[in-house]
DNA sequence: TTATGTGCAAAACATTTGCAGGAGT
DNA sequence: ACTCCTGCAAATGTTTTGCACATAA
């Protein structure tokens, strides 16, 4: 599908990555834009937007494009399934297995070759949750 | 939870949802801005969101926050889940039955108060796949 | 050396918002 | 009448892009 263009190992993607590793957050552009900018004060935010455009094409980061407005990154590459706070925006993952069967069940039923699926839940995190239930005390 | 303000039926409000429920396609706000446009041609592009945003939290119509840069809308309310088209991004329903039982797996392998779950295909449509087969005839 | 990548700034998109006037109940 | 709603335009937020210079291979 893709030719395979050799990615040069710069200073600035290698910085990304290792910022994207060491997080379990799922940062978004400006987020991941922030961490690098604390070791590499002079990068564009252009470059880490093509960058982790560039890296999700090739397979070495997820991009997960989820609700919220932002897109969101992951170093963790394994499929998985995610949760997001309808309050606050966080992401988290979640731990299930991957429903490996439905894939076959939506291409039966559809005009598409299906590539994969993800699945995203909502709900309220911790934190949202109980500060919900303070406000309800007057 | 939500108080229950009367929602006031303007002309505005009735032609964008008649609009929307012509169509299957899920048309993003610019798009459903366009239709509204051709029965109402002074309609302001922040009224379509406005109303759009409103009828989908009282549940008039269904918000879809997938991939892809826009959100798009669905007059159809029923739960059910959408493929995308990686190529060109057309959006379509799945016809299958819903996971019931996952929300409450999620529930338990995290700290969330699950509300839902939205499960999101992606692969090639119909038009993008023969496309591709005919540039591959050099 | 030379194609690819970067910083910077501007442009392009997508969405939200303030406000004065308009319309539904 | 009295809110709530609308059109308009400006503001905001996110992502992409053009270009001259820098740098990895």
């Amino acid at each position: 599908m893709h030719e395979n263009i050799p990615m040069r190992l710069t200073t600035q993607r290698q910085i990304i990555l290792e910022e994207l590793v060491k997080v379990t957050s799922h940062p978004t552009a400006n987020e991941v834009y922030d961490m690098v900018r604390k070791r590499l004060p002079r990068v564009g935010l252009g470059t880490v937007y093509r960058n982790l455009e560039l890296m999700a094409e090739t397979g070495m980061i997820l991009k997960i494009e989820v609700g919220g407005t932002q897109k969101r990154f992951d170093a963790t590459v394994h499929p998985h399934y995610h949760v997001r706070c309808v309050e606050c925006g966080k992401v988290d993952d979640i731990k299930m297995p991957v429903q490996e069967d439905i894939n076959e069940m939506a291409a039966q039923v559809s005009h598409y070759q299906i590539h994969g699926h993800h699945i995203e839940f909502t709900g309220i995190c911790n934190n949202c949750a109980s500060q919900q239930r303070e406000e309800n005390v007057h």
